[in-house]
DNA sequence: CTAATGATGAACT
DNA sequence: GTTCATCATTAGG
């Protein structure tokens, strides 16, 4: 299978959104590949009040202004991460949120990060889906498309895609930024 | 320096 | 549906 390369991810997020649905992130860990298909996603742009990068580029934000194919992984809540993948050009500060997977590799390792046997609970949120490729704040500003430890391989997906507005923020709920492939059990719900 | 606040998840009632 | 665990970052003084 193919990693995705640079140009995949030189595109706005909204678009970089819809595009990564169906394709399978992957962390290597201990030789090991873990990972699974992406099934739920937001986008977060400059232009936009939600986006850590609204205000302009901090020490915490600025892997959000590098140009795409980029990781941003932040700390939220004090224990959870968040993976985002950075979109568009260099020094816009935009990128897409992961917010869930199906699990498709190496599930026992996934169940053990996790700590559950449920599958239906290892990978459907952001930060569960961070616990479970075990990716951390040390995963920030990672190069995808040059990387043999966290990257994304294409795949195709025949799905239907669903968009609604974004979960969990307080600011820009009204926009209509968050994709997932319809009727997959794996989507995060709220 | 101090204080408010999350792009959350788990365990409750 | 509600609560709380728990902290880096940020804005403000």
């Amino acid at each position: 299978m193919k990693i995705l390369d640079r140009n995949f991810f030189q595109k706005s997020a909204d678009i970089l959104a819809r595009d990564l649905l169906g394709k399978i992130l992957i962390h290597k860990i201990d030789n090991k590949l873990v990972g699974g298909i992406i099934v739920e996603t937001e986008a977060y742009l400059q232009d936009d009040p939600a986006s850590h990068s609204f205000k302009g580029q901090t020490n915490r934000n600025k892997a959000m202004f590098l140009e795409g194919g980029f990781s941003y992984v932040y700390k939220i809540y004090g224990f959870h991460f968040c993976f985002n993948v950075v979109s568009g050009e260099k020094n816009v500060g935009e990128a897409v949120l992961i917010r869930s997977l199906e699990p498709l590799y190496n599930i026992d390792i996934m169940k053990m990060n996790r700590k559950t046997e449920n599958i239906y609970h290892l990978t459907n949120g952001p930060s569960k889906l961070c616990q479970a490729l075990n990716i951390n704040i040390n995963h920030n500003s990672i190069c995808l498309y040059n990387s043999n430890v966290l990257f994304i391989l294409e795949n195709k997906s025949t799905d239907e895609i669903t968009i609604t507005k974004r979960i969990g923020i307080s600011k820009g709920i009204d926009l209509p930024l968050r994709f997932y492939l319809r009727n997959n059990k794996f989507v995060s719900k709220k």
